[in-house]
DNA sequence: AATTGAATAGATCGATCTATCTAGAGTCAA
DNA sequence: TTGACTCTAGATAGATCGATCTATTCAATT
């Protein structure tokens, strides 16, 4: 009963939300706190009485929040799929749309937070990591519920979201969709034949 | 015999080097101007001297300068590849020792920068999307030359490069190239039964 | 009704940022 | 030597940053 707050979001929460938001599109340096608050119509003191520790454990908990919320979008994608080449299909689908309707702003919240604090902020990245870890896990689960190997679902859940990331990101920057199209026919490809025969087209040789 | 400086590196050279280093690790937006003379060793005001336009023309500049830096190295892999796997493989293998050797700092001098400013920065934007595009057109002439039919092609380089910036960003994230290893090694098995069986694998169905 | 703690509200501090400005040092041609 | 030009060198302006501080308001409990 800690926070399944319903229909108006709380002030922490709407700070939460609202920081996923420019994050994402700013990445976390190209953000001030001042702008968050500003765009979140929160007092400037809630922000340090909800989290006293600074910039740095406001984005951890931010990244941990998105990455949860994200991870649930994906799940999601899979279980309306029915199996895993559909359910990528699916997460694509739902980014591109993401993507086109925010005139290529709402990309991934942990992405582009990712790249920029890997090497500055030990606590952030970790979070990413985290965030990151959790989605791996799901889809390489996935991956075995259809009959791959453990092994090869690790390999591909991991090649997977690294092709999704990288998808994301070549869009936004040329803003149109054709790097999501082309990276997930690919993966979807991959897959679709790594399902039909388990352990034979991963490791090529 | 514009910039083919030798030994010493002039100090445009420096500040152009020294910015893309930083770029890579830390961002657009969590770069200061400051941090990057001081690391250049370079007066304040030669900065705005060679780059009278400000700080987004600079990093415009250093996007354009290290893009084609990547590229010949790009080019380099595929040269002493011999063939688009081994081509594919070698890239991996300079960006994972890469990676390693700076303690993940050293990621994508381009990847880092595209996603946070590719909301907030036209020209940056645009020079990162012409670095990509320039390495997405080197690629897919690689892979049309070992046989492959243009739009085969052009899907699979896209995938590609959306696939390598990928798993450099879960790579530092994570901090260890498990990521890089397992992005490799699905991308080559693409690419092989792509070269073997032309136009019958992307198309999954 | 009185008291306490959580949350709101914003002023303010020192640090840092980008950008501009002026001045000096070096170079080459006339 | 002079004058024009390039580059170096750094001071400084003006804005914004993260963080701290005090004071006030609100709600629940005693």
């Amino acid at each position: 009963m800690a926070e399944t707050a319903k229909a108006p979001p709380s002030t922490r929460e709407r700070l939460l939300l609202t920081a996923a938001q420019l994050f994402r599109r700013q990445g976390l340096a190209g953000t001030g706190l001042k702008q968050v608050v500003a765009e979140a119509g929160v007092p400037w003191g809630s922000l340090y009485h909800f989290f006293p520790g600074g910039k740095a454990a406001f984005a951890a908990a931010v990244i941990r929040h998105s990455g949860a919320r994200y991870e649930k979008l994906i799940a999601l994608a899979f279980e309306r799929g029915g199996d895993p080449v559909e359910g990528t299909r699916l997460m694509y689908g739902y980014s591109a749309q993401a993507l086109t309707e925010s005139d290529y702003g709402d990309g991934c919240p942990i992405g582009t937070v990712a790249l920029d604090t890997a090497s500055t902020s030990a606590p952030v990245r970790e979070a990413c990591a985290d965030a990151f870890a959790g989605w791996h896990a799901l889809i390489a689960g996935q991956l075995v519920d259809a009959g791959l190997p453990a092994p090869q679902a690790e390999t591909l859940a991991g090649f997977s979201i690294a092709t999704f990331e990288g998808a994301i990101m070549l869009a936004r920057t040329r803003r149109d969709t054709v790097p999501m199209e082309q990276a997930c026919e690919t993966v979807c490809g991959v897959l679709a034949s790594a399902l039909a025969a388990p352990d034979q087209s991963s490791s090529s040789r």
